[in-house]
Parts: C-alpha cells; structure tokens; sequence
DNA sequence: GAGGCGATTGGCT
DNA sequence: GCCAATCGCCTCG
C-alpha cells in the first residue's frame, strides 16, 4: 500500500481502510470496522495539542499510533493528515490463526478481532509499536480485493461529540464489535 | 503531588 | 444489561 494512502483526511481513509488487509509478522486479517479521529475534533486524543502520549499523530502520516485503554489494553491507529487517525476496531482473522488464539486465550474466530483491544490483543500490539511506519516490517498491508458495502454510524463508547457518523464497517460482518443500526447517516 | 477518568472487555445476573 | 478491573494521562492546586 502506497503511503499516500494515509495523507489525506481520517473520514475518507476510515472508510478506504475497510476490506484492507493488515498484518503485523505476517498474522492478522481483514479489517472490518474503523472509528475515525479528525483535527479539531473534541474526542480525538490529538485535540489537546501535542503531549508525550499522542506525539506520534503529530508525526507524518503512514505511521502507527498506539495508546493504551483504560490501563488495559492497546488499541492501534493509523495516522492520517493534520494529527488525524483511524482506530482500527475490528478485523475477520485470515492468517496466524493459532498464534492469535494462544494470545487472546480463546479459539472462537469470532471473539479474536472483534474490538479495539482484541486486535490489539491479537496482533502482539503494544507501546514498542508506537510510531512504526506502516509500509515495512512488521507491518504489512494489502488493498482490498474488490468494492466493498460499507456501512457507517455514530463512534462507540465515546462521551464527546457522540453524534458524528464516524464509524465505518463492512455491512453485514459477523467480525464487527457491534452491528450498525438503521440507515447511513 | 493528588485525584478523576477513559476511543474496553469479560463475567455475572 | 450491569459492573468491576486497572493504570497512564491530563488537570488542577
């Protein structure tokens, strides 16, 4: 994946990320469910400005955002244009599959990638990933193989700016953390 | 230096 | 559906 891909707005690379394959040390998946965190934007981690934990949005794009989630869990981001980034939320497992099952400690496919801290989990995420450009090891990504439903809604667990439709999935996915309700907003 | 809170998950009712 | 677990970051004093 060219890394022209992320030096443009989080909104349109939310959405293009879908139905791309990610994997880090050649295991994960298809990415199904992205949230994205835009300039100016109250429930973005960048929109205090620049500090030692968000640094790596206020960095060039194509590169790997990591922070941890209430003091549990890594959640991974990609960084996009101007300190935006997409939050990958959910993936369909394709490869290493018995590798992501020692670390998430569970054999069913469908609880392996199905949230933040699950991809997280699975992937090996954690703060050494912080900063990592996107285009090389152990990153390694894939374009889609072909147009893809996407579906969109309002961004989970989040207390400001709730409304905005910034989430993205692939419509119809078992591997979403949480089905879409409704029509497209 | 201290207190509150969160881009979550898993287990129990 | 509700709630505890768990800790780094940010804000305030």
């Amino acid at each position: 994946m060219n890394t022209d891909f992320f030096d443009r707005d989080s909104l349109i690379v939310a959405r293009d990320l879908i139905g791309v394959s990610v994997f880090v040390d050649g295991i994960g998946g298809i990415i199904v469910e992205t949230e994205a965190y835009a300039p100016h934007d109250p429930a973005s981690h960048s929109f205090v400005g620049p500090t030692a934990r968000n640094r790596s949005m206020f960095g060039p794009p194509a590169r790997a955002y990591v922070y941890r989630s209430y003091g549990i869990h890594w959640c991974l981001n990609f960084v996009c244009s101007h300190a935006s980034a997409v939050l990958i939320r959910a993936m369909e497992p394709t490869r290493g599959l018995d590798v992501m099952a020692s670390r998430r400690g569970t054999g069913v496919k469908r609880l392996l990638c199905s949230g933040p801290g699950r991809v997280g989990q699975a992937l090996g995420i954690d703060l050494g990933f912080d900063g990592l450009p996107l285009d090389r090891p152990p990153f390694a990504l894939e374009p889609s193989a072909g147009p893809i439903p996407v579906a969109n809604g309002p961004r989970i667990g989040i207390s400001k700016a709730a409304d905005l439709p910034w989430r993205f999935g692939l419509e119809g996915s078992p591997f979403l953390s949480r089905p879409f309700r409704g029509p497209p907003a």
